[in-house]
DNA sequence: TTCTTGACACGACCACCGTTCCATTATAGA
DNA sequence: TCTATAATGGAACGGTGGTCGTGTCAAGAA
């Protein structure tokens, strides 16, 4: 921001500068900059009363209270994420794309995950969010019941995924380093498990530690699609949605 | 671990009685106790003494700090889920009994997905729960990867659609009524969106709104196994895991 | 141009929270 | 019985979200 330039005193006695006022918009927009720089727990009234310049009593002459206000910012960034309209012969990799953005949004504003995993996303942008991935969801085919509840697993799904990315290197302020960390003692951790005992989780040291945050995603979501696809098949929804011929013979390895 | 022999009277004359005293199981116990039937914001360290008869500073010396009791928590409860002996030619369904085990576990304590969800499992009872789930997920032939990830993916589906319903009907004590109550107010909200803007929602407002918490979990665990077992026809897990012919080409309607 | 009014701002306050310090106390071992 | 060790818990610290009522200011009415 550069230096401020003063007012000439005859331009305005008295009137511009008298205070810029306090709005929904302004304090929502403020509440996601600390958000992003200082994360979920720095957020109080208090502190977005001081970055306001104000007292933290008048923001509740705005957003009721701390809940409602998460709920506004979640709206806000809502409106990062893009989901395509539907074109012939791309469905499954449309489908990735809207997961892919909405994962972009929450990595792109610290805790967000946090704060999404336990609300509905009922605000304007929320409600056309949800219409335009049932639109998308539905042009693959999918009955009625499963493109419902589809829409809602696969959001749930990457906002669990992102906050378990998000929540692994949590307190400390390094990511990428942390995680590191964090999972080389993990592997050296499960290594040293008594083999007896704990046959798998020795053999699978190595897959559970190794899985990056990005292939992590990438393959739950070939799984949920995988899966989606599967229970298109089924016309009839009345008896299991997804066929259940799909899921109850074991693979024989 | 075997009963525990009761001391014989006159070996202990005035040992018992002088005061029970504080152990990390008794305040983890107490705090579980809290849980249920208050909720995880009423859990304050605090009320927690109170219950104990002690002051709030005393837990200290046991439980270093709120955050630790939470994990201390979960891994307690984690005994109440039973994970089934791979037996041949049911896995999926043994699948699906580990989860509605695991779903039961976090219905009848509550709030407790509230704290499981950004907390990994690594408790005693947690490490044990993982081995026992890996060995139950490569008994299907899942590939070392896609079983590594597949119990990550199942636990957190199952965390996150019990957070959901328990979130549902926060705040008030009602259950069912308010549930009910709540999907109502959604359903004419969703029919009486203008349906030239919002066709999808106001064609899916049934479906949307009529998924008990039940049949969401049921159906949401058809698309995972279902997912996991078209991965598992993949033998090469070098490229994609899951085989991405599955989910690639949308199914026609 | 003056008066009035109503929306907004905000200091003071409330009831909590998690955590730490440290003097006191109770217990177990010598 | 005395002493070393550990548990205990009152007081205090620095926060939190939220409410109340007074004060201020700017725009509309007279």
């Amino acid at each position: 921001m550069p230096e401020e330039i003063p007012v000439p005193p005859w331009r305005r006695p008295k009137k511009a500068p008298p205070r810029m006022p306090l709005t929904q918009d302004r304090i929502v927009d403020t509440a996601l900059g600390i958000l992003d720089a200082e994360g979920l727990d720095a957020l109080s009234m208090r502190r977005l009363a001081q970055e306001l310049k104000t007292g933290h009593a008048s923001l509740y002459a705005h957003v009721g209270n701390r809940d409602e206000l998460l709920d506004l910012v979640f709206d806000l960034v809502l409106t990062e994420v893009d989901i395509p309209e539907p074109e012939p012969g791309r469905w499954a990799e449309q489908v990735k794309e809207m997961c892919r953005s909405l994962r972009r949004m929450f990595l792109a504003h610290r805790d967000l995950a946090r704060i999404a995993i336990d609300r509905v996303p009922l605000g304007p942008n929320g409600i056309m969010g949800m219409e335009r991935t049932l639109n998308l969801l539905r042009a693959g085919g999918l009955q009625d019941e499963l493109a419902a509840y589809g829409g809602d697993l696969l959001s749930t799904f990457v906002t669990a995924e992102a906050l378990e990315q998000s929540s692994r290197h949590s307190g400390a302020e390094q990511s990428q380093e942390q995680a590191g960390m964090f999972a080389d003692q993990l592997h050296g951790y499960l290594k040293s498990l008594p083999a007896t005992q704990f046959p798998n989780l020795v053999h699978l040291a190595g897959p559970i530690t190794s899985l990056d945050s990005d292939r992590r995603f990438e393959l739950g979501l070939e799984i949920i699609i995988a899966g989606l696809v599967a229970g298109a098949g089924a016309d009839d929804g009345a008896d299991d949605g997804v066929r259940s011929s799909a899921g109850s013979t074991p693979p024989e390895s």
